[in-house]
DNA sequence: CCGGACGCCTGTCGGC
DNA sequence: TGCCGACAGGCGTCCG
């Protein structure tokens, strides 16, 4: 499910109500996330206050005052604010139980999220050391782009895929972004002039920007912290659209597979 | 180092 | 209606 814009939705939803709360509880139903939950986890947790919750690519960053939570949506995790006694749901793995009556609830049907608890510095942590840049710092900019494709023959939309040169581009707003772009999905990536990488720059940036402003895509199931769906799918150019018409020139949008990941582009429109 | 494939899971959908 | 394969928004790991 969730890229960037998603996670970034479910943050703003729930920091605001969790922010300077205590931890009464955590309630561990199945361990069996992408790597287990540790053991140690509800004592860890317990009787702290939450501090902060950062985002580093698509990791939520839960702070207290001695350590941090580390916590990953995976492809179908969900995190929402429910009082603490509505029933529990199938995939309803974790509960977070809050001073107030209420509890952060973790559902994961697919159980690709996962979560981590250090008491070092999380960016230390060995699933965020040496992730690429934000796609919104300033730092992620048509120099390093170009700087990071110069000899890459991958197809351009894996590149911008690989978390190691940009996090939080996943297979949705890789499409998104290079058709605003103009630049056809399979073109290497070094063989891109720097002018058109700047316009992918400038194109991933509006285009999760835009996508947070509108809650992010719900194409399934995904809703934000306060259970509501995201609204960015109306605003979807060409992903999903096999067979429309592009909105820009008309022509009709073709899918393809690229690295085990459909695409979709317009031949016409992308170069 | 690079590029590509694989596998972890469950749910859903389309075709027969 | 039921079965079966393909596919789904991620990503660490392994192999050549």
């Amino acid at each position: 499910m969730p890229e960037l814009p998603e996670v970034e939705t479910t943050r703003r939803g729930i920091f605001p109500h969790l922010i300077s709360t205590k931890i009464i509880d955590v309630i561990v139903r199945d361990r069996r996330l992408r790597w287990p939950v540790p053991a140690k986890l509800g004592a860890a947790l317990k009787g702290q206050y939450v501090e902060a919750i950062d985002r580093r690519a698509k990791y939520l960053l839960f702070r207290f005052q001695q350590g941090c939570m580390i916590l990953h949506l995976g492809m179908s995790g969900s995190l929402r604010l429910l009082a603490a006694d509505t029933p529990v749901e199938k995939h309803d793995h974790i509960d977070f139980v809050l001073e107030n009556h209420q509890c952060l609830r973790f559902r994961d049907p697919r159980r690709f999220g996962s979560v981590h608890w250090t008491k070092a510095d999380p960016y230390r942590h060995k699933l965020l050391d040496g992730l690429g840049p934000e796609p919104l710092n300033e730092e992620f900019n048509a120099e390093y782009l170009a700087g990071k494709a110069a000899h890459r023959k991958v197809a351009i939309k894996n590149f911008i895929m690989n978390s190691h040169v940009v996090v939080g581009v996943g297979n949705i707003y890789a499409s998104e972004a290079l058709f605003l772009a103009g630049i056809h999905p399979a073109r290497a990536a070094g063989r891109i002039s720097k002018l058109r990488l700047s316009r992918l720059v400038s194109a991933i940036k509006q285009v999760l920007t835009d996508a947070i402003a509108a809650g992010g895509t719900t194409l399934r199931d995904f809703t934000g912290g306060d259970g509501k769906p995201g609204y960015f799918k109306q605003e979807l150019n060409v992903y999903n659209r096999t067979s429309e018409p592009c909105p820009s020139c008309g022509a009709v949008i073709r899918q393809a597979s690229l690295g085990q990941r459909s695409t979709f582009y317009c031949p016409h429109c992308q170069r």
